[in-house]
DNA sequence: CGAAGTATTGAGGTTCATCAATACCGGTGG
DNA sequence: CCACCGGTATTGATGAACCTCAATACTTCG
């Protein structure tokens, strides 16, 4: 239906990829938020002699849908992209994760979605048999690792009520909101989208067009404000909310 | 923007459902495929002790959107779907559920969907926080709801590429290939669906109409045959799946 | 056999996709 | 600093896919 192409690099992801210098636990910005949180500090070195950071432009792809899973990691820094597409490429986004999320199919023999870096990006990254080893040999991890999934699970399915039944306003009043709850906006409340507006038709389900259409009358009505490609405000929250509605 | 009701009584779940007599899981039909199938004779039978088994109606609901998280529970038998709906009463059906699968939110507070009976059912159920103790202490389990968890999720994203990026057409060959492979047909390759016309539409994101109208469609063009309201045969299984397409 | 519920069919309208042209942003080099 | 250029985003015109409303037909069960 449509061809489009990424523009970024598709490069080969872990040989490419350039493992990166420090490489320590102690100072790792996640270590209280990610799947390893709950582990002694002797497990956890444990866990870090398996792994390796590894750094990622914006664009490139670290697995792609279908391939045999051989690796999982935890988001250090960055955002990426989780996404699966049709035969003729069409491109579905299926969730997006950042900082501390922890991303790969761990305990299966294929990877369902490709992951590709949406800005720079650093990992933490595992083989996934030795990951899956350590993990069976440790409770709290794979009880993280439980409460995670059942938390992406939910929001996925939240995901599909979007989807299935809400109007391109409602999708793109729910997908403001959703931002503006993760990512901290400045000063002025201008929140930076890590998406184009592809990206953002790409998680909708909608095109860039109706995207587009539909941003630029929310800032006609003064819901929000447009700064550059990137930038929004939410200028009127109540008026956003009333519009994705949902439940 | 459609305000249909469920003709189906909702009554209360848990104190209304028959608790039903044998209780041994000696017998348990789903004992080797459900969550519990890697426990051992001693752990099975603490667990059981939990646990009771309840029978429920088509139509009865065991739990709704949004309540307090207070039961979980194992299908023995039966079909049952999983639904969100937006607060005007539009309905999205994220997952249904078979024999031997896992329902309810362990380790939340919160449960994000209705579970509501689609058959006849049969639940062996627990009070939530005595089954999150239980699972704690027992990594086995835990490990085989991890495993679950993350397949439903996989299948869950799967999904996600039909409602946000697939036709009208495509969604219903891929629904009925999907049936095709989880119900075993009768001797003339006949499925017996145990979703209603309205209820297919809510899993796919259409109306029933349309639902209705593709179906005449691929039976005029000889892909299915139609027998009675809940009978379909996929007669040209190749045609389906060229349809269904995805990757 | 009749009634209630469910499914199909039809007519018409709306939303969103598609195709195409233009405008804008941001980086690079003159 | 400005002009240019590639890429991205917006805007417009048109049409198709799907929804809505409404009538009819079919199933199933009492």
């Amino acid at each position: 239906m449509d061809m489009r192409f990424d523009m970024a690099q598709n490069v080969a992801p872990v040989p490419m990829a350039r493992p990166c210098s420090g490489h320590s636990c102690d100072a790792c910005v996640v270590r209280d938020s990610a799947i390893c949180a709950d582990l002694n500090d002797g497990d956890r070195d444990a866990l870090s002699r398996i792994g390796r950071r590894v750094a990622l432009h914006a664009g490139q792809t670290v697995m792609w849908e279908g391939d045999d899973s051989t690796v999982v990691a935890n988001v250090i820094e960055g955002t990426l992209k989780l996404a699966t597409s049709t035969g003729d490429g069409r491109e579905q986004i299926v969730g997006v994760v950042y900082a501390s999320d922890f991303i790969g199919r761990p305990f299966g023999a294929r990877t369902p979605h490709s992951v590709t870096a949406l800005t720079d990006a650093r990992l933490c990254l595992f083989p996934r048999g030795a990951f899956d080893g350590f993990a069976m040999r440790h409770g709290e991890l794979q009880h993280r690792l439980l409460q995670r999934t059942l938390d992406d699970l939910d929001r996925t399915r939240a995901w599909m009520l979007l989807l299935g039944r809400k109007s391109a306003r409602e999708k793109v009043a729910t997908f403001l909101l959703d931002m503006g709850r993760r990512l901290r906006g400045d000063a002025d409340g201008v929140i930076a989208l890590p998406l184009s507006r592809q990206q953002i038709a790409d998680v909708l389900g909608i095109t860039i067009e109706t995207v587009s259409r539909q941003m630029t009358e929310m800032k006609r009505e003064g819901m929000i404000d447009l700064v550059g490609r990137r930038g929004v405000r939410l200028a009127d929250m109540a008026a956003l909310e009333a519009l994705a509605e949902a439940g």
